[in-house]
DNA sequence: ATACACGCCTGCTGGC
DNA sequence: TGCCAGCAGGCGTGTA
C-alpha cells in the first residue's frame, strides 16, 4: 500500500507529464472515487476541464496538482490500492479504472502537442480525487515536496509535515510525543503528528530503533526519539531510492511498473523468519486492528 | 480535550 | 468443489 516513498514516486513520475499541460476533459466512471470532493463548490469535471496544471506537490501521502490561474488544486489520495497512471490514448487498463483525465502537453520545441490519459485506478475505493481550495501554510514554509508556494489544500492542512520535509520540526514532534499517552506505533501512524508513515514502514522503523509498538509515546527519552526519527528517515529514504514497495503488486508507479522494495523488509510480513539482527523468530500480533510485526527479543516493552 | 473504535471498500485466501 | 469468513489497512467520523 502506498506510503510516502510510493506516493513520492508517483508525484515525481507525474510531474513531466502534467506540468503546464491542459485538461481537455474528464471521465468519472465511479462517483465514489470523488468522496473527498465537495460538490457544493461545483462539479469535479467543470472545475477541472480547460484548466492548465502546475507541478504536482506532496505532503505525506497526499498529492495535489495546482490549477494555474486559480486558488484551487486537484487533490489525490491513493488509499490502499490507488494508482495514477500516465497512458497513451487507447491504452487498456487492467485494473478498475475510476477516473480518467484527458490532457494535452504543452507545445514542444518541434511545435507539437501530445494527448495523454491520466488514469486513476483503484480497486478498493479507499483512495479518491477532489478539487479543493489552497490555503496558506501555518508556518509559512512551502506546502510540501514539489512546490515552493506556502500553500496546501484545505483538506490537507491538518496533516503534519513528513519527516523528509526540510520544514519538519523535530523538537515540536518530540514535544507532541511527550503529550501522547498511547503506543508509539499509534503515534507514528497519526498523520497529524508526522505524516507519510503507514503500517509497513512503521514496523520497519520500530524494528530498526529497537522499540516495541506499544511502548508509551510519552515514555521515550529525547535521545530515543532522535534515534527513532533517524531510523524513520533512513527507512523512508531507502524505500524512496529503491522506487517504492510492491509486496502485493497493488502498487505500481506512473508507468505501470512495480516498485521493488519488498525484498529488503526486515520484519513486515516476516513472521516466523529469524530476526536479521539476533535470529529470534519474528512475531506478528494484532494491534489497532492491523498486523504488527516485531522481534520479541530486540523490541521489548521497557519500564517507563 | 484526548484516545480509540468503527465504517468504508473489493479481491484473494484458507478452512470446512 | 464451493462457499464464506477473514484479511489487507488509511483516514474521517463518532463516541466515551
Amino acid at each position: 500500500m502506498p506510503e510516502l516513498p510510493e506516493v513520492e514516486v508517483v508525484r515525481a513520475g507525474l510531474a513531466p507529464a502534467v506540468t503546464d499541460a491542459t485538461i481537455l476533459g474528464v471521465e468519472v466512471f465511479e462517483p465514489r472515487s470523488l468522496r473527498r470532493h465537495d460538490s457544493l463548490a461545483g462539479a469535479f469535471e467543470e472545475l477541472t476541464t480547460g484548466r492548465v496544471m502546475a507541478t504536482p506537490a506532496r505532503r505525506g501521502k497526499f498529492l495535489w496538482i495546482p490549477l494555474q490561474g486559480t486558488d484551487e488544486a486537484i487533490v489525490a489520495h491513493l488509499g490502499m490500492s490507488g494508482q495514477i497512471l500516465v497512458r497513451e490514448p487507447g491504452a487498456i487498463e487492467k485494473g478498475l479504472l475510476r477516473i480518467r483525465l484527458h490532457i494535452e502537453t504543452p507545445r514542444s520545441e518541434s511545435g507539437d502537442r501530445r494527448e495523454l490519459w491520466i488514469d486513476f485506478v483503484d480497486q478498493r475505493i479507499f483512495g479518491s480525487m477532489a478539487v479543493d481550495t489552497l490555503v496558506p501554510t501555518v508556518d509559512g514554509a512551502p506546502g510540501g515536496r514539489g512546490t515552493e508556494e506556502p500553500l496546501v489544500p484545505a483538506q490537507v492542512s491538518h496533516i503534519a509535515r513528513d519527516p523528509l520535509d526540510p520544514a519538519f520540526d523535530d523538537a515540536a514532534f518530540a514535544r507532541a510525543l511527550g503529550r501522547k499517552n498511547t503506543g508509539i506505533k499509534r503515534a507514528l501512524l497519526d498523520q497529524t503528528l508526522i505524516s507519510g508513515i503507514g503500517n509497513i514502514y512503521a514496523d520497519e522503523a520500530l524494528w530498526a530503533a529497537k522499540l516495541h509498538y506499544a511502548q508509551p509515546a510519552n515514555s521515550l527519552s529525547r535521545a530515543r526519539i532522535r534515534t527513532l526519527l533517524n531510523e524513520v528517515r533512513l527507512v523512508l529514504a531507502k524505500a524512496l531510492a529503491e522506487g517504492g514497495t510492491s509486496f502485493d503488486a497493488q502498487y505500481v508507479n506512473v508507468n505501470g511498473a512495480s516498485g521493488y522494495f519488498s525484498h529488503s523488509l526486515n520484519v513486515y510480513g516476516q513472521q516466523g523468519k529469524p530476526c536479521p539482527r539476533c535470529g529470534t523468530p519474528i512475531v506478528r500480533e494484532q494491534f489497532m486492528n492491523r498486523s504488527s510485526h516485531f522481534c520479541p527479543h530486540c523490541q521489548r516493552l521497557r519500564a517507563a
